[in-house]
DNA sequence: TATAAATATTTGTATATACAAATAAAATCT
DNA sequence: AGATTTTATTTGTATATACAAATATTTATA
């Protein structure tokens, strides 16, 4: 079960690795910011739920966004807004490309029936394990 | 699919710890260790195959159960011998009984059926995948 | 046999992620 | 209103893993 999951989750990651490197983002980087573009002024807590990842590593990646000038952050007491900047609203249909990339790639081993197959029960699962 | 797969693999994991908490190893250090004890003088591309792990990682692993006196390595020539220490095989029936409950914690919460039949597929999965 | 190619391992470096502690602001309580 | 608790975010630090380059040895080739 251990080594499965793992070995079947770096499998994964690396076809999305290929599919977002068109527009050298990796995954988490290219899911987030899509989510901000979508959610402009979205909190950080919101984003770490929404990703199931720990506000830190939010906090990191939003960093790395800034940085290529992608996201904005604005201060107000104790929250955060994250806002895309236009440099990252124009490559939105890119990246919604690349998400059809990568759907395409893994199917394309797959099966579309069994992929859709795999995510549901993989879902099902993960909700039932503790957070 | 990327997130699901990979936060699956995050709950695993996070269940797989707390199971060899116990033995204060990790649980790919622990699995590398019970493969060592099982097959004195493996070697670590062996390892990397079994594991499905990046010799480089095997190294890292080696190293750092080599520190901890559970490994010694030999080395002849291009090729390296990684043995057991007495103080790793005096553990293994407590790194067998983490394997138990590990398997223990996560069927608990999905049941047998369901968490055979999960790994099952995963692996079928798995297999499907390119390298 | 000398050179080239292949193989096994390690090292240097980078990445994603997490946990725990720190910070700072807001909400609650008394 | 002041003190305390809760909440949101960031920072410091650690871990697992990977890729690519380096090293060293063996095998194959010319």
């Amino acid at each position: 079960m251990y080594f499965v999951s793992n070995a079947l989750a770096r499998k994964i990651e690396k076809i999305a690795r290929n599919a977002w490197n068109k527009v050298n983002l990796s995954p988490s980087h290219a899911y987030l910011l899509m989510l901000v573009i979508d959610n402009p002024g979205v909190q950080p807590m919101a984003l770490s739920e929404e990703l199931q990842l720990q506000p830190s590593t939010i906090t990191r990646l939003i960093e790395k966004l800034e940085l290529k000038k992608l996201l904005v952050r604005t201060y107000e007491g104790k929250v955060t807004n994250v806002y895309p900047t236009p440099k990252a609203k124009i490559m939105l249909p890119k990246l919604k490309q690349c998400v059809t990339d990568f759907y395409q790639s893994y199917s394309a081993i797959l099966g579309k029936d069994e992929s859709t197959k795999l995510v549901n029960s993989m879902n099902r699962i993960a909700d039932k394990l503790p957070v």
